[in-house]
DNA sequence: GTGAAAGCGCTAACAT
DNA sequence: ATGTTAGCGCTTTCAC
């Protein structure tokens, strides 16, 4: 345990060379000989020895990394993103650098430092602040895509980053529409309303719309409100609702996981899903699929999300392309949990 | 976009100060004029100033940082773990830093390549291999601690490292007394069969345990194995299970989250549970609470693990004792996937 | 094929 | 209160 840390000068001396011969050994250079190379290779085995890396960033003037902020910590939504990313990356011949943050943090400030740190050549920020201001990013010098959301409520001029998203409006109205299509016109509302610059205030517009379109008067007492995207808050919100007396045959619930709380909610409350009250999301985790009845939902392209980020973000630092903005389809994966009034 | 990145020089160089100068207020030193100070942040903040962490851990001989590597990208178990390690470290004083890596790499590795670049003063690993030998550890130079799980399989001097876990086959074998006490002798289970070594073949072993206990004869044809711990294979294991035709009662199944994909595919085979079959688990994901029928499952103390896991780190790392293993229990939490016979 | 030496950006003595 | 300077551990010219 007390064992002090060996450099790359031990491992030179120890095998009676100097730390360049090392250093060529650890970086695979193909200039030394091979009785050389098995003795360094020996002695780094025998000793334990492992390179610092801070020292080796900091020496090196660039990199082949993109890094990955993620924002919000074990997201069930993320992970297909990530693995896309992931895949894409190391297929270009890129190395991946993954940073996980809480949502309390600011990516910007924490994709700076990763910057500096690892002399990354790009940046890909998944799950992020709708608001950035073009003041804030100056800290930010290499190319960066919005993964999954994009900068619909800040002032970013749009040929200085890129984002790929679905949209949130649009992909609201279409669930609403086919409830309404269905038959139903009193349709309730389960919003997250962490504050009103975020994904649940896109998807409620999306619901007034549809509901103006189809000439039905939204009326407030059948949207509820909860601090996060929580599945406890959720099913407390839905009980909340039930319990105020609001007549309602369906709900447009603005996430997977809230809606499948809010079915608990309404089960516990003796109304059961679909015959009293239909429920419709939007997200499409593998998840909302084994729960009953199954989730009918607007599914995310959580893969073509990922590689989408990926491809524009290598365009833009290879010189191909400047920014792009790319919004993907939603698609609707029927479920049980969906009925004609 | 092509902005050269500023060092501290250059800042030092805009105010007409030296680096020190500039270190000193970067760290919050009280040794420095008001003016000078406030001189110096205002140039920090045009110019857009971030400084090189890897120089700055370059330099540092010591830190107070804990690393923490999560292995599997967004397991939900976890995240109720790492925020209770969070909160125990932050209170603490130290900082911690997370690094989450895929199934296939190794912590191990990433563990020791963390300890030199961020000088850790100890780690964390979340979910890991439980076969390592002294040999591997060998790069590993601070104390550690393996949090949910130990090193069962491995041939670790119990000396030289901690561990914070349930016992998971005392766990298994209580869920599966629970269908035994209610009448149930044709039980099935269902395993997820990465390698032998794994959580799975203990809580096989505690299935096997119970069962001979009751002085039932274990039936190879009402076990079923999947690669993986993923929801879909474990639907169709189920169904499998039942297209065997193989009769059974009740299942046993090794993680929530399996179990709740096998519910499903035994409710599209025509069987309802619990009226048809009881199915137990062993976790308690909050998921399982909202499913329904809400499912019956052994729940792991997700905060206690994190907060334990970091006691005894922090009590190894201040000499305030030495390493320690430490089992926590699980608590049943009834819900309505089981009944009696 | 190998070594010597400069320097990456920063902190921390040590001076002043 | 502020400046000067010696490294931290590594990679990379540039000699040989």
């Amino acid at each position: 345990m007390g064992v002090e840390r060996l450099t790359i000068k031990d491992i030179a001396r120890l095998c009676g060379v100097s730390v360049s011969t090392v250093s060529r050994v650890l970086n695979d250079r193909p200039d030394v000989s091979p009785a050389v190379r098995e003795q360094v290779l020996e002695a780094v085995r025998e000793s334990n020895y492992v390179p610092n890396n801070s020292a080796r960033y900091l020496v090196k003037a660039n990199s082949d990394a993109i890094g990955l902020v993620v924002r919000g910590v074990s997201n069930p939504f993320y992970s297909d993103v990530i693995k896309a990313i992931n895949r894409e990356i190391d297929a270009a011949g890129y190395t991946l650098m993954m940073q996980q943050i809480g949502s309390s943090e600011d990516e910007i400030s924490r994709g700076a430092i990763m910057e500096r740190e690892k002399k990354l050549r790009g940046l890909i920020f998944l799950g992020g602040r709708w608001d950035y201001s073009a003041e804030e990013l100056g800290t930010i010098t290499v190319p960066f895509v919005c993964c999954s959301y994009t900068n619909s409520f800040g002032s970013l001029d749009r040929g200085s980053f890129s984002s790929v998203s679905i949209e949130d409006e649009s992909a609201a109205r279409s669930a609403v529409n086919e409830l309404i299509r269905l038959g139903h016109r009193r349709i309730a509302c389960l919003l997250a309303e962490t504050d009103d610059r975020s994904i649940s205030e896109l998807r409620y517009r999306g619901y007034l719309a549809a509901l103006r379109e189809a000439g039905i008067e939204p009326d407030m007492s059948l949207v509820e409100r909860t601090g996060s995207f929580g599945m406890d808050e959720a099913y407390a919100a839905t009980k909340r609702l039930v319990a105020s007396g609001a007549e309602f045959t369906a709900m447009f619930i603005i996430a997977d996981a809230m809606a499948i709380a809010a079915i608990k909610a309404l089960a516990d409350c003796g109304r059961d899903v679909p015959r009293d009250c239909s429920v419709i999301a939007i997200d499409g985790l593998s998840m909302s699929e084994y729960v009953r009845p199954t989730l009918t939902t607007l599914c995310q392209p959580m893969s073509q999300i990922g590689e989408e980020s990926v491809r524009i973000l290598l365009d833009v630092i290879e010189g191909r392309s400047g920014c792009r903005h790319v919004t993907v389809e939603t698609a609707l994966r029927p479920g049980a949990s969906v009925a004609a009034l």
